[in-house]
Formats: structure tokens, C-alpha cells, sequence
DNA sequence: CTGGCCAATA
């Protein structure tokens, strides 16, 4: 930077040219904008100098502004000036690279423009504006469009392939991303560590082991490049499929490891309750001078509440604040959950009111989760309020409330608050909950019998559920949403999403294959109860990684001490 | 004169 500035000094002193004083500005934007210690402000200012700036300092400078950490819309903005004006014309290197801003800042809008305008000019054959159309819509989760781009393409190259793959990857399509993944293959395209990386992430996002595994295989037999990236992403997808150790020897194994590294290990053992190894990673992740971020005080901070580390939390929070780094509303909402888990909910209610950022509505419910634990029906409706003000259209803090109620015995108040559910025709969002079978990732939904092998699956149900009565268990039916009799109740909780995916589980594979489940909410009280009995009765160990954590099952007990 | 795809989040 030192030097450019002193050519640009130079320039402003010298009388030069007229082309040559642009071109060589031109250039200096260029570097501003390219270079790691990059100073976009004053690419702007060098910019602005330019007499008549051609593309190439247009282009420099869209592609600047969108490399920054604080991403804005000001990409956008140089774009829209530039088609203003009519000159200099824009060509594929300028659509490129505004669609990449658009992507960074989600501006669906902006880009469907940008689109149109590429139709008009005729760069919709240009593979590198292609290939920026399907990312564009991919990471606005337009995932149609970002299909429809892709197989617009006459010829896909790798990179084309793997930005679909992504796409899908990041909305957790994961069959449509492995499915893609196998027929870029069967079109000869050989995939590269950045394809790994995607396809990879799909798997972690749906706990597709085998899968995972298998693709772990490909890379070694195929000498892919394993990166700093590729590696992070192994760790990642071990641990959220349940692998906690084999995430552990891949990380182990890393000759260089980075902060995202070290945050992925940290959080996969929070998400496993091993809360003693993550305060060693930290202590270790310390020593080799890799500075911790937000993240991965997430991680810590998470570590802690789930496992009702008070004290440990406190001394993390302050160690946070001494590293420098700034306390997020996910750290708050780390806080409140510990507070609240450890029955401290008067403090964690002050210490909302004391926060210096404005509360969302995930640290109220955390709160209203706290109260109704507590039975503390008097913070609870003052938690609720606020709440329901913010999110007056979410189920699920309408169900909180009505829980409250319920542990509190106030029956009136309770459906009152389930009539608000009916009348305001608002919906839970349905538990789903996923099992890898031979490579394919199968959906269930509570309730949905759609699945083409529902009538075994029924049977499988019922075995379980005589047996499990047969053990003496009695169903927990107050978790139960919805008024019907507690008949109705006991079969709605049989048909959680996860009773059918350990059915179908225990369908379509024999001990000692581990039953591995995902679901995209908590696992519920009778739930986590059946599948601890299960796992005894039937003689297999059960893996479910809910929305917070993982619970293995292994012979009548949860490694979550049933503290979750 | 420049270029498209990738890792961790309550």
C-alpha cells in the first residue's frame, strides 16, 4: 500500500498523458481492491480521480467494494451508475462480478435486474456469468431458478457443477446435491477439494455418515487436495454425524489448523457434551497462538449451559470480553440458557434487561423456557408478552406458554392460549427427522404416512409400542399440543418424527448397525424416554442429534444424563 | 490489465 501511494503521488505530480494517467489509475484501484491489505476507501478516492475511468477501473472497483468485511450494497450502486451513464460498456467481467455482490448481500432484487440486463447484452453464453447466475440465485436459496440457470449451461465445467451443488447443499437438499455429485461424475467431470467441500457439508447438514464416509474414501483414493477447507469440512461432518472421535483424528492430523478449525472441533464437541475436552481445546487452541472468535466462544459458551456449568460460563464470558471480542446476541442467548438451565432464572431475566443490544425473540423464549422449568409462572407471563409482541405468529411460543400453564396447573389460562393458536390459524413448525438408509437420506414428518413403506413401518410402531408399554412405561402425554383425548395423545406422540424414522431404522437394518437420527427440533420428554427404552429392548444404540445436541442410547441410558 | 465454486454460529 505504501508503494502504491507513492505512485500515485508521482502520478498526481508528473504531468502524464492523459491515457496513461487513467490507465495507471486505474491500475492502482485495481491493486486496492485486489491486494489483502487492501484500502477500499481509498481505491474509492483514486476511483473518483480518474478522468474517464474505461471498464477495467469500473470493474476494479465493483469488485473491490464487495471484497470488504462489512459487505454493502455500494457494488450495486457503482453498477447501477455505470449502465446509467452508457459508457463504458459493461462486459462479462463487470455481470460477474456484480452478481457476486448481489449474492454476498442477498439482493434478490438488484440481481434478477442484473440478470435482464445480461439477456440484453448478450453475455448469457459467457460460462463465467453463468456460473455467477446459478451462485446468485443459489445463495438468495432460489434454488429453482438457480436449476434452471444450471441447466441452461450447454457445457458445465467443474466450477458450474460444484456452484449447484453448493447450492443445494447450503438449503440441506442433500439427496438432489449427492444426486448432482454422481451425475457430474457420470459426465466426466473430475471433482476438485471445493466440490468435496460442498458435498461434504451436505452430508454433515443431514447426518449422512455413510455418505460421508464414503466421500472421506473418494478423496484419499483419488488424491484430492484435502485443505485447510476440505479438512475443516471432515471435522464438521464427523462430528455432526455423530463421529466424534473420527472428527477428532482428522483435526489431530491437520498440520496446519486455523481459528474456523479450531471453532468446528470446539463446537462438535459441545454438541457431544464433552465439555471437558472443549475446555482443553481452548486452553490448547490458546497455546498455538490461534486467536478465538465469536464462534468459538458460541462453542464454549453452549459447552457450558448444556452441561449446567455455571461458574465455567461466567469465567468464559469474562475471558471473552478480555480477548477483544464482542458479545453477540448469540452470546447472550449462551447466558440465558446457562443461567436458565442452572435454575437461575431471576439473574438470567436481569441480566436480559441489563443486555446493551435489544433482545430478539429466541432469547425471550430461552427465558420463557427457563420459567416454565421453574414453574415461575409470574416471570413467565411477563416473558410471554414480550415475546408474543415480537413473534405474534409463531407456534411454538404459543405452545411454550400453554406449557407454562400447564406445570402451573392453570387449566382456564392454558386454553385460553391454545383457543389464541386455533383462532389465529397459526402452525407449528412439524418435527422432521431424518435417517441415512443405503446412501439416501429418508424425510419423516410427525404424522405423515406417505412413505412408500408406511404399512411395515406401522408395524414396527406398534411392536415398539406394546413393548415399551410391556416395560411398564407410561406415555408422558402433556407434551402433547393438541385437545383430543388422551387416547388421540398417546398415538400423536407415537407418530413423532422420530419414532418413525427409529421404526423405519430398525426396518431396514440388524445390530450392531447404530440407528443414526436427525430432527430439526429438540426431542421431546416421552420421546427421549421411549428411545432410551428402546435401545434396551432392542438391543441397539440409537444416535438422534436434535436441534441442540446429541443423545446417544445406549442400553437404557442417554450420554445427556438427561439433563438437555 | 481483471474472472465464476468451498469450512465453524444460541
Amino acid at each position: 500500500m505504501r508503494i502504491l501511494r507513492q505512485i500515485h503521488a508521482r502520478l498526481l505530480t508528473h504531468p502524464w498523458p492523459i491515457s496513461t494517467f487513467s490507465f495507471a489509475l486505474s491500475k492502482i484501484v485495481g491493486f486496492c481492491a485486489l491486494s489483502a491489505h487492501g484500502d477500499i476507501d481509498y481505491a474509492t478516492r483514486v476511483f473518483s480521480q480518474i478522468p474517464s475511468p474505461n471498464i477495467f477501473s469500473w470493474n476494479s472497483i465493483i469488485r473491490g467494494c464487495s471484497q470488504t468485511q462489512n459487505p454493502s450494497k455500494e457494488p450495486i450502486l457503482f453498477f447501477k451508475k455505470l449502465v446509467k451513464r452508457g459508457y463504458p460498456k459493461s462486459n462479462s467481467f463487470t455481470l460477474a462480478f456484480v452478481l457476486k455482490a448481489c449474492s454476498i448481500v442477498l439482493a434478490l432484487e438488484e440481481g434478477r435486474q442484473v440478470h435482464s440486463h445480461v439477456m440484453r447484452s448478450g453475455f448469457d453464453s459467457s460460462p463465467f456469468v453463468q456460473t455467477a447466475l446459478v451462485n446468485f440465485y443459489g445463495k438468495c436459496e432460489d434454488i429453482r431458478s438457480a436449476k434452471k440457470m444450471f441447466d441452461e449451461i450447454p457445457d458445465r465445467n467443474l466450477v458450474a457443477w460444484t456452484t449447484m451443488i453448493s447450492g443445494y447443499a447450503k438449503i440441506g437438499m442433500v439427496n438432489e446435491a449427492l444426486g448432482l455429485f454422481r451425475e457430474m461424475q457420470k459426465a466426466g467431470v473430475v471433482p476438485d477439494e471445493v466440490t468435496m467441500v460442498s458435498v461434504i457439508s451436505a452430508c454433515a447438514a443431514s447426518g449422512a455418515l455413510d455418505v460421508g464416509r464414503w466421500l472421506h474414501a473418494y478423496i484419499d483414493k483419488h488424491l484430492i487436495n484435502t485443505d485447510l477447507e476440505l479438512s475443516t469440512a471432515l471435522v464438521n461432518m464427523y462430528a455432526k454425524c455423530g463421529c466424534i472421535e473420527r472428527a477428532k483424528e482428522v483435526f489431530e492430523a491437520m498440520p496446519v489448523k486455523d481459528t474456523k478449525a479450531w471453532s468446528s472441533m470446539i463446537v462438535g464437541l459441545a454438541i457431544h457434551g464433552h465439555v471437558e475436552d472443549v475446555s482443553e481445546a481452548l486452553s490448547k487452541m490458546e497455546k498455538a497462538k490461534v486467536k478465538p472468535n465469536d464462534v468459538t466462544f458460541i462453542g464454549v459458551l453452549s459447552a457450558c449451559a448444556h452441561s449446567g456449568r455455571v461458574s465455567d460460563g461466567r469465567k468464559y464470558w469474562s475471558s471473552m470480553l478480555e480477548s477483544g471480542v464482542e458479545p453477540s446476541m448469540e452470546h447472550y442467548g449462551c447466558m440465558v440458557d446457562l443461567l436458565c438451565r442452572a435454575n437461575l432464572v431471576e439473574e438470567a431475566y436481569s441480566f436480559v434487561e441489563t443486555m446493551p443490544i435489544t433482545p430478539n425473540p429466541i432469547i425471550w423464549r430461552i427465558l420463557l423456557v427457563g420459567c416454565k422449568k421453574n414453574r415461575n409462572l409470574d416471570k413467565g407471563e411477563i416473558v410471554a408478552n414480550r415475546l408474543l409482541e415480537l413473534e405474534p405468529l409463531n407456534a411454538e411460543n404459543y405452545i411454550l406458554l400453554s406449557n407454562l400453564y400447564a406445570s402451573g396447573s392453570q387449566w382456564v389460562k392454558m386454553s385460553h392460549v391454545r383457543k389464541q393458536i386455533k383462532d389465529k390459524g397459526i402452525k407449528a413448525v412439524p418435527g422432521c427427522s431424518s435417517i441415512e438408509v443405503d446412501g439416501y437420506v429418508h424425510e419423516f414428518v410427525m404424522g405423515d404416512w406417505s412413505h412408500s413403506e408406511a404399512k411395515e413401518i406401522r408395524e414396527v410402531l406398534r411392536d415398539i409400542s406394546e413393548r415399551v408399554s410391556g416395560a411398564g412405561h407410561e406415555p408422558w402425554i402433556s407434551a402433547v399440543l393438541h385437545d383430543m383425548g388422551d387416547e388421540e395423545k398417546e398415538s400423536a406422540l407415537g407418530e413423532h418424527s422420530e419414532r418413525l424414522a427409529i421404526a423405519f431404522g430398525l426396518l431396514k437394518t440388524k445390530a450392531p448397525v447404530v440407528i443414526r437420527i436427525v430432527k430439526n427440533l429438540r426431542v421431546c420428554e416421552d420421546c427421549h424416554e421411549v428411545t432410551k427404552i428402546i435401545s434396551k429392548l432392542f438391543q441397539r444404540d440409537i444416535i438422534v442429534r436434535d436441534r441442540i445436541r446429541f443423545h446417544k442410547f445406549v442400553n437404557g441410558s442417554c450420554s445427556c444424563k438427561d439433563f438437555w
